[in-house]
RNA sequence: CGCGGGAUGGAGCAGCCAGGUAGCUCGUCAGGCUCAUAACCUGAAGGUCAGAGGUUCAAAUCCUCUUCCCGCAACCA
């Protein structure tokens, strides 16, 4: 089994450019999976506790609960719109979730894992919060910006937290791959050892905070977010669930590959740190840990943070209608190189779906297609003598899929699409120096014009099974025009040369990429 | 000395972990082709890989230092 999860998101607002970076992504690698053959499960959803939510919806004068079932639908719409398609959807508010926190905790109690005691610190009452030593400015005060600042006692149930660094420090040092990719692991180290000697505070007293799953042995608190959100990613796989739950069986999908993509934000502490140990205070051992893969971040053209006050946030929605699902996803996963940051353009948008899909692959389907509908109509033959350009084409096509799967095996998309760019490109070059419509004129060529345009449908039938993983809907198109529905459920390792039978018979050509022309300013 | 990332032809990036002729896309210039979504193909120009030092037969790649840019610095998520 392949489990995959996502970061939760946390539904204080709508999806941006960032979330559907992550979700896309998810998808692709889960759906490379399932074309491996691989036994999938893919699992997203959000998180809608704590204190922003909250404090949110007592604004808009909703109830918490209202709130956060409109916010986790602006999200559940657009993972259909752009096509992700998840197995489970976690929402931290199911009472299955909550049923599985409070095990845990009470479990956690059991083996002295958590205790209660007395915090004494600065408090600022606006932003409902404890100011730590950081929150100062530079003269060493706290800022207006945190209102009212008073020193407040408060009893919290804490995470014995630091009974776990030394085993994780071990664990990380000793575990290869335990971070994707590599340079984030000695940042977490270095993180590690500032950690050291600290627990983790698990509870908000009530009086403060509402909004989260009662502790089961006291009803004064709710559970820190964190805490509850983190435990997502085994909850929603069946972990201590009921057996008419309708979730997983847990032990069969933490069996196999784990990971858990989340975003390079959220590393340190939150799942670097407190989420490892949390599972190790569990009991799960090391080679029972989840592999986490780190992504980075999508900023603006100048590579400044997308942000609300800078004016240059994208909004993924407006941006599926504009340009289509296709050029999104292709997008997402073709301009970044998985793990590093990335700058939106859209200009690149526009140029690599019109160069790479529209110009490339979308132009070499269409002109292969039509010449075999115009020379041979549209039957295929492969019986022809084969010179040595065409076995070219044939190791240029197998070298394609070496590479494809070796850059998808490391979850880098982009390479991968640039594997497939190049034998799309080598057709490209195939047909000007074969010259099929040139050899045409002449009856004589009959079987050589037919074994060219062979080697052209063979290549697409390939290439759009390739590329399924992120353009799901343009293999459903290719298999229909190709009049080979098999290739939508087709397995990576049946891929071989010979996909179309000799005879086989193919259907019309349209173009499935239509060139995006933006309006230019006159 | 807080931590991490980045600096590669006009633009955007890959290559660095596992040293060995500097690669990709766009753009520019010059040709070719007409089956195809005015798409395609070929060729060319353009880089002392931020700077300095070191290791090595060999450094964009390893080590040290410097400069500049970005992000983070943990109980808001």
């Amino acid at each position: 089994m392949f489990f995959l999860t996502t970061a939760i998101d946390y539904t204080n607002g709508s999806p941006h450019f960032g979330h559907a970076y992550e979700k896309v992504l998810a998808d692709v690698i889960t759906r490379y999976q399932r074309l491996r053959g691989e036994d999938v499960y893919f699992l997203t959803g959000v998180d809608q506790h704590g204190q922003k939510v909250q404090q949110t919806a007592e604004k808009q004068g909703v109830s918490p609960e209202e709130f956060v079932k409109n916010t986790a639908l602006k999200f559940s719409e657009l993972w259909e719109k752009l096509d992700v398609k998840y197995d489970g959807w976690a929402e931290t508010i199911d009472e299955r979730h909550k049923s599985c926190v409070c095990a845990i905790l009470s479990d956690l109690r059991e083996k002295g894992q958590l205790y209660k005691k007395s915090h004494n610190g600065h408090y600022s009452v606006r932003q409902e919060q404890f100011l730590g030593e950081r929150d100062r400015d530079e003269s060493g005060n706290f800022g207006a910006e945190w209102g009212e600042v008073i020193v407040i006692e408060e009893e919290n149930w804490y995470f014995t937290l630091s009974q776990h660094t030394e085993w994780l420090k071990n664990y990380l040092e000793t575990t290869d791959n335990a971070i994707l990719p590599v340079f984030r692991k000695s940042e977490l180290l270095n993180a590690l050892e500032k950690n050291i000697g600290t627990d983790l505070c698990i509870s908000r007293p009530k009086e403060r905070l509402r909004w989260g799953i009662e502790l089961p042995f006291d009803e004064n608190y709710v559970t820190y977010v964190w805490f509850d959100a983190l435990i997502n990613y085994i909850s929603f796989a069946g972990y201590r669930a009921a057996p008419d739950s309708g979730l997983p069986d847990f032990d069969k999908i933490w069996s196999g590959r784990r990971i858990n993509l989340i975003g390079k934000d959220i590393l340190i502490p939150a799942h670097g740190i407190y989420w490892l140990c949390m599972l190790h205070a569990m009991g799960f051992t090391d080679p029972e840990m989840p592999q986490l893969l780190v992504h980075g971040f999508w900023n603006g053209l100048g590579g400044e943070k997308m942000s609300k006050s800078l004016g240059n946030i994208v909004d993924p929605n407006e941006l599926a209608d504009k340009f289509g699902v296709e050029a999104v996803r292709f997008y997402l996963m073709r301009d970044i190189a998985t793990g590093k940051d990335a700058n939106y353009d859209m200009d690149r948008l526009v140029m690599l779906y019109n160069t790479e899909l529209a110009n490339e692959f979308g132009n070499l389907c269409n002109r292969a297609l039509n010449m075999s509908q115009r020379f041979t109509g549209g039957i295929l033959s492969n019986t022809g003598p084969l010179l040595e350009e065409d076995l070219a084409v044939q190791t240029s096509l197998a070298e394609t899929l070496s590479s494809y799967q070796q850059a998808m095996d490391e979850h880098e998309i982009s390479k991968a699409l640039e594997a497939l760019n190049r034998h799309v490109s080598f057709c490209n070059g195939y047909a000007e120096r074969m010259k099929p419509w040139e050899l045409n004129k002449d009856p004589a060529n009959k079987a050589r014009v037919a074994t060219i345009l062979y080697h052209f449908a063979e290549s697409v039938a390939h290439i759009a099974v390739m590329i399924s993983p992120v353009l799901p809907n343009v293999t459903a198109k290719l298999a229909e025009q190709l009049n080979l529905p098999a290739l939508t459920s087709i397995k990576l390792a049946q891929l071989h040369w010979g996909l179309l039978p000799d005879g086989h018979t193919i259907g019309q050509p349209k173009p499935v990429f239509p060139r995006i022309v933006l309006e230019v300013p006159a």
